[in-house]
DNA sequence: ACCTGAACACCGTTCAAGT
DNA sequence: ACCTGAACACCGTTCAAGT
């Protein structure tokens, strides 16, 4: 019931009062939020577009205002979380050694240790069932980023003769796999039947992945 | 369909006309089956218990009859995808060759090859949220039976010198890791941003799965 | 004994109507 | 411009009532 008047460059900032939850705030960053914090709390599924406008003190439609879908807003949460991703892996990076093959166990380890304490966030990054990957480019575009990362380390520590000889695409899709399954077992719940306990995991992590990467290793 | 009943079976007592579908036949089984061509047709997340009581043309409550819930309908799906799953891959390792190592590529690769066919069926056994594993004696029983014939066959290699020397639990998670994680990554689309096209990916299962036994082996 | 059909409490999504 | 609140078509699940 305020008459002020609409100056074009309006900032809708702040009122004294606060009469009405969000009608003035960023109810798409907000959603998001709410988003993320159901995703870490029960997983993906728990995401439901009623349950977090509930939570943004909004009615059932008003998230379709700033989300065609609940796969957009899906997708919004999966954005941020890969954004994580990628900056704590860059960070680890940025603190490994020299070498190359050094390098490329950091990477395999960054991964690792993100999936294993962030299972439901990584989970709804690497499933294809929560959006269209094809129409979501700022995911595309740091995956290639981290695939390209590991191509140009790989391809490092073979011309440095770290590596026994072998086809380097298949080596690369190779450690993948195995992050990814270790990764998988983990939030699919595997390994109570493969007597891995919590605690546990991520020395199992570092010790496989350390297995894999001697396997490739050229031996003396 | 159907016809010849299997005269050592029990009474099978039809009636000449059909007056009421399925008020006689056996409805638990004929949703199982809706349910396997559901998964099929559009993953496990396409599974819903109406529309297998549609298909099996009863009123939505009656499933409720033969199973207490959508989880216990998955499970029995489960159950039946596991019992094909184990016959393949004991069938794979009957016409295996007798080294040790040989069979353990034999196992890899029946895994890899099932996995890669069926990858719908694949998943509602490997992913945990479709129903509680603890509660499923017989899947929990067909997946040890799995882990150790592996182990045996990976104790058998060593001790037949044909591995160099590492932990054998972690040779075998590493194993099962690498399988897993490349029948998820095609179950969950990243093979088309890895380049990897559909007719391609059992030659690379198998590229991978040599890659990894090349690397566990013992070299001359 | 097994099934029906109407309920109930949830969803995602749409849309006229309000401010 | 953004949000409400009632709709609609779906779920899973329950339960009295029918055969």
């Amino acid at each position: 019931m305020r008459s002020a008047a609409k100056s074009s460059a309006a900032k809708p900032r702040r009122r004294a009062t606060a009469p009405k939850p969000y009608h003035h705030g960023d109810l798409r960053r907000v959603l998001i939020d709410a988003a993320l914090q159901l995703v870490g709390e029960g997983g993906a599924e728990a995401v439901s577009v009623r349950e977090a406008a509930r939570r943004a003190g909004v009615s059932p439609g008003a998230p379709f205002r700033h989300f065609p879908s609940r796969d957009a807003l899906m997708q919004a949460v999966a954005e941020e979380a890969q954004r994580r991703f990628r900056a704590e892996i860059e960070a680890a990076l940025a603190a490994a050694p020299g070498d190359p093959l050094g390098r490329f166990r950091c990477l395999g380890l960054a991964y690792l240790r993100w999936a294993m304490r962030n299972p439901t966030h990584f989970e709804i990054i690497s499933s294809r069932r929560f959006f269209d990957h094809d129409r979501a480019d700022a995911i595309s575009r740091d995956n290639a980023e981290l695939i390209e990362l590991t191509e140009r380390t790989l391809a490092e520590a073979f011309a440095a003769g770290q590596l026994r000889p072998a086809d380097l695409k298949q080596v690369q899709i190779a450690g993948r796999a195995l992050v990814y399954g270790f990764a998988r077992m983990n939030i699919d719940g595997h390994f109570p039947r493969w007597g891995v306990a919590g605690p546990e995991a991520e020395r199992t992590a570092e010790a496989i992945l350390d297995l894999f990467i001697e396997g490739i290793a050229s031996r003396p």
